[in-house]
DNA sequence: GAACCTGATTAACCTATGTGAATCGGTCTT
DNA sequence: AAGACCGATTCACATAGGTTAATCAGGTTC
């Protein structure tokens, strides 16, 4: 049977290993089920929080705004994630969470997370690697942007994609859904709008990559990889 | 009395409210001093770690590297930072650790640090939440390297070392050590030497910041965090 | 089905930053 | 004190990627 929070449960056993106590927890946690549509917010940086989401269905990302208005996309987040698991500790959130596509996302009362985890520290340490896991990818991150061409951030963006959805079990083949904009990409890789355009084309004609109207399909893994330097251990998956 | 963990506890307290009996605990951790010389490593890449690190003098710095040898260097961490406290569940390390000057550090077996943390679930929040702003450090450097031009970078980083300084009580005024190379500082912000030595040159002109010889000297605060685009909020300090 | 959007694409041009290489100035070594 | 380093600095030149703006394509609205 279908539940809301299974996607959760498939996230947390792809990182660590999930005891049937801690599902059952997990399970009987309280949740609020809403919906949002493109461009909504799901939290806004500056917010003090007193609960924090689970991605249910369709796309989150977490960006920031420099004074000019210009954006940075930090990360993307699929079904299973918790993007503001870190509000539980820092209430005073630092980013915008949006929706890509529109989303179903499950809230959660600090409350009641708070008390799961005490009853449960093995469960505490799973959540606590689970936001671990959140800033390794942004380790990755800041030498990609700091360090790799335009080219090899592309890549690695679209292998991290794959490699995370294949993960929790949301797709299995190299063609599947990533609903962003060439604009969103740009924003998340730190260039504009125009060379991600650019790039975006390089990779199709060297027979990497084909990305269109929301579409993904990587047709050379082995090429793509290599080209954006894409280990995934930093991504820290439990089965390896 | 001068205790090697009282930098620790002056960190701890920085970030979050430190009960008593949790000073006590960490001060009765084992721990195992040793010293580094510039250049040597304390953490490397792909190590399966079981044991973390206290800064207790000196600076380190966490960097990964690219296939072609370019380096990104991802946080300075001086007096009283734990680099590696991720390594406590997430044991497989994906960065490496260097000391940037000579340094001293006291490393901690991670079955002593998770005895006390069990013994202590509110100590455990507090180690998490040290975790979190580590990460929230590198949301902002991931907008910066992206978004943000190479003076602004450079202000940033001025401002945030000065912060992050003076909140643990090493500093106490607007001229202090930060022993790196302009090489290092090129690293950190993902531009090249020569570019980090034209951006230096450019504030110092402009009346900002002198740094030389490992010396910095912020002359115009109010300018350069504009410049900067530094708010502290990111750093999630306690006392605001 | 005309007007409108939003996102993708192209072109022409511009600039911030990178590269390579030479010079300079301390400081450590022998 | 003569090398030998390492880091800082300068210069000349190269280029990845940014900017602006125009056009195109598909979908939505009334």
């Amino acid at each position: 049977m279908q539940e809301p929070l299974d996607v959760l449960i498939a996230k947390l056993a792809s990182i660590g290993r999930l005891l049937p106590e801690y599902e059952t927890a997990i399970r009987q946690l309280p949740i609020r089920v809403s919906q949002l549509d493109r461009g909504d917010d799901a939290v806004m940086e500056g917010q003090i929080m007193g609960h924090c989401c689970v991605v249910i269905e369709g796309l989150l990302q977490r960006h920031k705004h420099m004074q000019d208005g210009s954006r940075q996309i930090l990360s993307f987040h699929p079904a299973g994630d918790i993007p503001d698991l870190q509000s539980l500790h820092l209430r005073k959130v630092d980013y915008t969470l949006s929706a890509t596509t529109p989303t179903t996302i499950a809230t959660i009362r600090h409350s009641d997370m708070q008390a799961m985890l005490r009853k449960h520290p093995g469960l505490t340490d799973l959540f606590w690697r689970d936001t671990l896991v959140d800033a390794a990818k942004f380790l990755t991150w800041m030498m990609l942007i700091g360090q790799a061409s335009a080219e090899a951030r592309m890549a690695h963006l679209f292998c991290e994609m794959f490699m995370r959805l294949k993960s929790v079990g949301t797709i299995d083949s190299f063609e599947f859904p990533f609903k962003v904009t060439q604009s969103d990409l740009a924003d998340a890789l730190g260039m504009s709008i125009v060379h991600a355009n650019r790039t975006l084309q390089e990779l199709r004609s060297a027979g990497l990559l084909i990305f269109a109207s929301g579409q993904a399909e990587i047709l050379d893994w082995p090429r793509l990889s290599e080209l954006g330097q894409f280990d995934p251990a930093y991504l820290h998956l439990a089965d390896e």
